[in-house]
DNA sequence: AAGATAGGCAACCGCAGGCAG
DNA sequence: ACTGCCTGCGGTTGCCTATCT
């Protein structure tokens, strides 16, 4: 465990690495008797061949009683998460709160577990607000499955039919856009079916009736570069249908609002020229984290997910983004 | 079965702040 | 006011282990 260097021993003959149980148990036995009292001094007196930080970290992080090692119950894992949002890393602040978890156990939970467990819910980790960056796309599917229902009603965020039912249509809208083609998808989406079953002006997730519209030709602009590039109004020409074969007449070339151009759109994405996959680490969105100073919870950030005027900009964003990306779901 | 890769975590590093002389 | 020591803290490293190919 931990480092062990080349040579184990500092320019001052004193040992590093990792501890052995022996030394454990002399600076075990020293620290009952005596207290640590004065660090520097302590492995002299004890007579550990370690320097007094060691010997502090080594206590303060392994050897105190009081620890609790073992897993973290959801409980303090939550706790963690909410006093991230409003404490940010001060790790040593949030240790205060979790009895027998040190700072640097909760540090090491949060950058293995923690952290990429709220990206892949996607939230940012940093501002605990939703991301609206294009990288979660592809993982909406995932996204929706792991922020489900049971972490919802966990957040003590109410939950109504009608909310419910939002999740449940965003369900609908990412199986259908990602495993089918787009031109069908969008049939879909725009035909008699999926209207009749989500009734979009009592249940309107954020789309006005043009912003569907816009979603459309938004999504039919992105997919025109990646694969063979018909002209639009190849397009056009295409019978609108849904799956059942219902034609849907308002995607007719006078319907279809003109393509947004490049400049139109908002640059809410650091441009990348190459588009490589980023690791988890880069995810983060710059402009999300210049909102450090948030003060609401990541569970709260999913209640303003769900909230009608938040869900708005949230939709847009993610619309307008999807306008300036090739689409990530082929 | 063996090598490669990723995940987990203990321990180290270096900086900052408090305090005494 | 300055200096040096001590401690606390957050970031980072690198070894061990589990999982994947």
């Amino acid at each position: 465990m931990g480092r062990l260097p080349p040579c184990s021993r500092d320019e001052n003959g004193l040992k590093k690495g990792p501890w052995t149980p022996e030394e454990d148990r002399i600076l075990v036995d020293y620290i009952q008797r005596h207290g640590h009292g004065s660090w520097r001094a302590l492995p002299k007196l004890a007579g550990l061949n370690r320097c007094g930080k060691s010997c502090r970290l080594r206590w303060t992080n392994y050897l105190r009683p009081d620890i609790k090692r073992g897993r973290f119950s959801e409980e303090e894992e939550h706790t963690i998460i909410n006093l991230h949002a409003s404490l940010g890393n001060k790790w040593s602040a949030i240790a205060t709160h979790l009895p027998g978890r040190t700072d640097n156990e909760i540090k090491n939970f949060w950058n293995t577990h923690l952290r990429k467990k709220l990206l892949q819910m996607g939230i940012d980790p940093v501002t605990h607000r939703p991301r609206t960056d294009l990288n979660i796309l592809p993982n909406l599917p995932q996204l929706l499955a792991t922020a489900n229902f049971t972490n919802l009603m966990m957040t003590n965020i109410p939950l109504d039919a009608a909310h419910l039912a939002k999740l449940q249509l965003l369900h609908n809208i990412i199986q259908v856009l990602g495993t089918t083609p787009t031109m069908e998808a969008l049939n879909f989406l725009a035909g008699p079916t999926f209207r009749e079953n989500h009734q979009f002006s009592n249940l309107s997730l954020g789309f006005a009736p043009q912003e569907l519209t816009q979603l459309q030709s938004n999504l039919l602009n992105l997919e025109a570069p990646q694969q063979h590039q018909p002209e639009v109004t190849e397009y056009h020409n295409q019978p609108m249908k849904d799956s059942n074969n219902h034609q849907f007449p308002s995607l007719s070339p006078a319907n279809i609002p003109p393509p947004l151009t490049q400049s139109q759109l908002p640059a809410l994405v650091p441009a990348s020229p190459e588009r490589r996959p980023q690791t988890e680490n880069k995810n983060i969105n710059p402009i999300n984290i210049s909102n450090p100073s948030s003060t609401s919870t990541t569970f709260e950030a999913w209640g303003d997910l769900m909230d009608d005027e938040e869900s708005d900009s949230y939709w847009r964003d993610i619309i307008d983004q999807a306008s300036s990306q090739p689409w990530p779901f082929s």
